[in-house]
DNA sequence: ATAGAACCTGACATGGATGTTAGGTTCAAG
DNA sequence: CTTGAACCTAACATCCATGTCAGGTTCTAT
């Protein structure tokens, strides 16, 4: 598929998906006139980037990580390095107390919210 | 307390301290030389404006939301309007898909560790 | 053949919390 | 009184994914 039915379908902007390609996490053919040819398979990954970039991960861990996970139609092409996985668990615990924050956070407004109605 | 020690015991730059009371999130006492003066309540109130930008809000929302929130000490100052309180809901949603979001990309990373381990 | 939609590259702009620097004032301890 | 730490304001810098614009090329349907 083309760009724009890829970011229609991702609801991802066609300036972003050149940047990730810039960025090295989303590859795609070309049509013999220049124009960018993407696999059915890109929709999945291009959600999946989005995904770690709310999770605060930067383009260049992103690059890392995306060969070592699993796809739906495969094993991983590669293994997570030593250094990597260390930095993965780095990330992973960071995650787990945004996890948490995010959790007070959205208790703090449900009880506003609440507060708010019931008078 | 002074700024130097509000900074240190949250962990938060006085620059950011500043900052928040400029955005009228975070309110100081002056000595009469015009240095800022903390009540101890500000370590859990700078705590609590961490954690909201943390889930995305902006400081606009944050200094809605601030006198509505039911204190340690005691009951909520404000009751949220109902415009408010449509934000907030808003706001709420868009912290559970962060949740969700945050929840799947740990996922992958626990999957990309535990199989980069397991080799 | 041709119009118009879709795409290309490249460059500059944006936002918003935070970092940094400069130059000056206040505070506290000796 | 003096000295150095701590603080003040103001202004500019940074990050980095994304928006936006300009000027040109390719694709597709008629």
């Amino acid at each position: 598929m083309r760009i724009g039915e890829l970011a229609s379908r991702t609801a991802v902007s066609e300036r972003s998906l050149r940047y990730y390609e810039q960025q090295g996490l989303l590859a795609a053919e070309r049509t013999p006139g220049g124009h960018r040819e993407y696999p059915e398979s890109a929709v999945d990954r291009v959600v999946r980037i989005q995904e770690l970039y709310a999770a605060g991960l930067c383009s260049a861990k992103i690059a890392d990580l995306l060969p070592c996970i699993r796809d739906t139609d495969g094993g991983p092409a590669e293994t997570a390095t030593p250094m990597l996985v260390e930095q993965l668990t780095a990330e992973r615990d960071r995650i787990t107390s945004m996890i948490d924050d995010l959790t007070r956070s959205r208790d703090v407004l449900d009880d506003v919210i609440t507060t708010a109605k019931g008078e």
